[in-house]
DNA sequence: GGGAGAGACGTTTTT
DNA sequence: CGTCTCTCCC
């Protein structure tokens, strides 16, 4: 198959893979074919004879990243399969992780766990004002750095700032280890001081999906590795739902208004979604006043008007029973489970769901997060691991200094690393001393106490023969926490072999931060919203549409400017929900969107879900409808008892 | 450095 | 309502 196949010159998605600009600005609504005019631009680029090692395709999530490099191999076109479709972030830690760049940071990408930021904030919280205050902090710094604040004319760090970026950044260093925030900008501050890298050359061919949702510093990074090549980015501000990661949706408007010579071209028609879903949709974004690149959203008329419904249940439980009776119906009448996409922002609406649909019998896949790591148990074994391969992990070390310690011993921990940092000797080896008596440090004993655990349990695994009996040790069969960890790594090192423990741990790592994406969809997925974009589905629910949760509950702190932003993003996000919906109507699917919520829900369920009841009494909250509903426009039904 | 009790606060999402 | 954090006291 060749890149034009089926495709009309005159159409929009032939522009965008045909052109031969160097720079290429593609706005496209949802549903309008985006992804697809992205993969045909690859495909022509393949077919003109470009080198794929010189091609960057670059998306945001690593669902796109292999979405991308499935369709791309679907296509059959020659070289696809050597395209390393990638998220901006794995490409940023393969380039740090170089030698000569490693040289040239100074610093190790190597991230922390979520489980192993708790010992830094011990460790910091008594200059920093406690832990809330360093949590505070730590998200201010990565906020800076994503927003690149420090190249801002001027911009003032208050000297609170500046003492505690200093902490940071030497307890980081100590540890040889980045915070997940730092890991974008040190590519984008490598890259900037250093114009002559051979990482700026890298590729010929940089082609960006989903632009809106990347920050200033990944933004910047794009336009660093392409000084020399040629730059295609897609994206539609409409759908920026990435506020809290400081996406800069306007950096789409910035971008062409900085490149008189582009291309800029859009996509309008929604192919997707029945019309009236699309009519809505379009009223519903009309509601947002700040719109960098605001354009129509056309429906296509073969897709039929679709089939929408908009209920309001009495409680949170009723909605529930409502919603899988509806499901159950349907897949009794033969709808494939899988054509079923149910959003639900909160859990406390998402998991009663889930259950009632386990109990009802129909397939049902839950997509909210659950790591392997949840338990302190499962993380212990983990960081045994991790410095079973290298002694040097210094986070997986001192976290286990520290676990079960409410103080993490943050006291005596200072003294011992001040000792390792004047001396200039790896944690590890001075441990190694003080348990052996060569050194003294005072107020160490319950460190060594601990070491002496740690280096006791290292050596029965060294004395094991090979990898897959230490995690049959460290994960063993009959132990229910860890059962997923023990499946993923022995998974893993099935892969992989016995020889190159390095490579085994990342490909670990890879795989508990990284869960596999199922490629055949069977049963019926309930999710987040955010969790949604990118997919369709014949079949959409959107649940819990209530005054709190869509938009969610305005912080106290924000300003009103703040709050305005965030409504309007909340509201695109209920623009992404809505328009998962997928019409085929020579399959006999109309597309059916229905829109659920409810008057009532339990105090608690309201205040865990982070509502603010408009009126509470007997423990039972009350709640309002969500104000989008009413913004939807003549296109939608009218709102029904359930 | 650890434990008990009082008080604050709460989500969602990515790498 | 449940969890986390802080304070106070040993």
């Amino acid at each position: 198959m060749t890149w034009s196949d089926g495709l009309d010159p005159a159409s929009p998605a032939y522009q965008v893979a045909s052109s031969q600009n160097s720079q290429i600005r593609v706005v496209a609504g949802p549903g309008t074919g985006k992804s697809f005019a992205m993969k045909r631009r690859v495909g022509r680029l393949l077919e003109d004879g470009i080198d794929p090692r010189l091609i960057l395709p670059v998306t945001f999530t690593r669902v796109a990243a292999e979405d991308l490099h499935r369709e791309l191999v679907g296509m059959g076109v020659i070289g696809c399969e050597e395209i390393e479709g990638t998220t901006l972030h794995s490409l940023a830690f393969r380039m740090l992780s170089r030698n000569h760049v490693l040289a040239a940071t100074g610093r190790n990408p190597r991230p922390l766990n979520d489980f192993e930021i708790k010992p830094l904030i011990a460790d910091l919280k008594d200059a920093h004002g406690g832990v809330i205050e360093v949590k505070k902090f730590i998200k201010a710094f990565e906020a800076a750095w994503a927003r690149l604040q420090h190249e801002q004319p001027g911009y003032v760090q208050s000297e609170q700032d500046r003492d505690f970026a200093n902490d940071l950044l030497s307890w980081l260093t100590f540890h040889r280890a980045m915070l997940i925030g730092e890991v974008i900008p040190h590519l984008y501050r490598y890259l900037r001081t250093n114009p002559a890298a051979q990482e700026r050359a890298e590729y010929s061919h940089i082609l960006v999906d989903e632009y809106q949702d990347l920050n200033k510093a990944e933004q910047g990074v794009i336009e660093l590795l392409s000084t020399d090549a040629e730059v295609c980015i897609v994206g539609d501000d409409d759908q920026s739902i990435y506020g809290f990661k400081h996406a800069h949706p306007d950096g789409i408007r910035d971008w062409i208004a900085n490149r008189e010579q582009a291309d800029d071209l859009s996509l309008t028609e929604c192919r997707r979604c029945p019309t009236d879903v699309t009519e809505m949709a379009t009223h519903l974004i009309g509601h947002n006043v700040n719109r960098p690149v605001p354009r129509p959203l056309t429906p296509r008329d073969e897709n039929g008007s679709g089939d929408v419904r908009i209920v309001q249940f009495a409680t949170l439980s009723a909605e529930v029973a409502g919603v899988v009776n509806t499901i159950a119906e349907m897949v009794g009448t033969g709808t494939p489970p899988g054509d079923i996409l149910v959003l639900a922002q909160r859990k406390a609406i998402g998991t009663p769901l889930y259950e009632a649909l386990v109990a009802r019998g129909v397939p049902v896949k839950s997509y909210y997060a659950e790591s392997e790591l949840d338990v302190e148990d499962a993380q212990r074994r983990y960081a045994i691991l991790k410095l079973f391969v290298d002694r040097e992990d210094r986070v997986a070390l001192r976290w286990l200094l520290g676990r079960g310690s409410a103080t993490w011993l943050s006291g005596s921990y200072r003294r011992f690393r001040d000792h390792c940092e004047e001396n200039d000797v790896t944690p590890w080896t001075a441990l190694e001393r003080l348990g052996a008596g060569v050194l003294v440090i005072p107020h160490t004993n319950r460190l060594v106490e601990v070491f002496h655990e740690v280096q006791s349990e290292i050596q029965m695994l060294e004395d094991l023969e090979g990898l897959a009996a230490v995690i049959d040790h460290l994960f063993p069969e009959d132990e229910g926490g860890v059962r997923d960890l023990r499946a993923l790594a022995l998974q893993v090192l099935d892969e992989l072999g016995e020889e190159n423990r390095d490579e085994f741990l990342s490909e670990l790592s890879d795989a508990i931060t990284k869960p596999e994406i199922p490629t055949e969809i069977e049963d019926v997925r309930i999710m987040s919203l955010h969790k949604s974009k990118g997919l369709s589905s014949p079949v959409t629910f959107v649940c819990g549409c209530v005054q709190g949760l869509l938009p969610r509950q305005a912080n106290q702190a924000m300003t009103d400017v703040e709050r305005q932003a965030d409504i309007e993003e909340q509201r695109r996000l209920f623009y992404v929900g809505i328009t998962r919906v997928k019409a085929v109507p020579d399959q006999g699917k109309p597309g059916t969107l229905v829109l659920t919520y409810s008057q009532t829900m339990p105090v608690a369920d309201a205040l865990g879900s982070g509502i603010q009841p408009a009126a509470v009494d007997y423990g039972t909250a009350h709640l309002i409808a969500s104000p989008f509903i009413a913004e939807l426009g003549p296109s939608a039904p009218l709102p029904v008892a359930g």
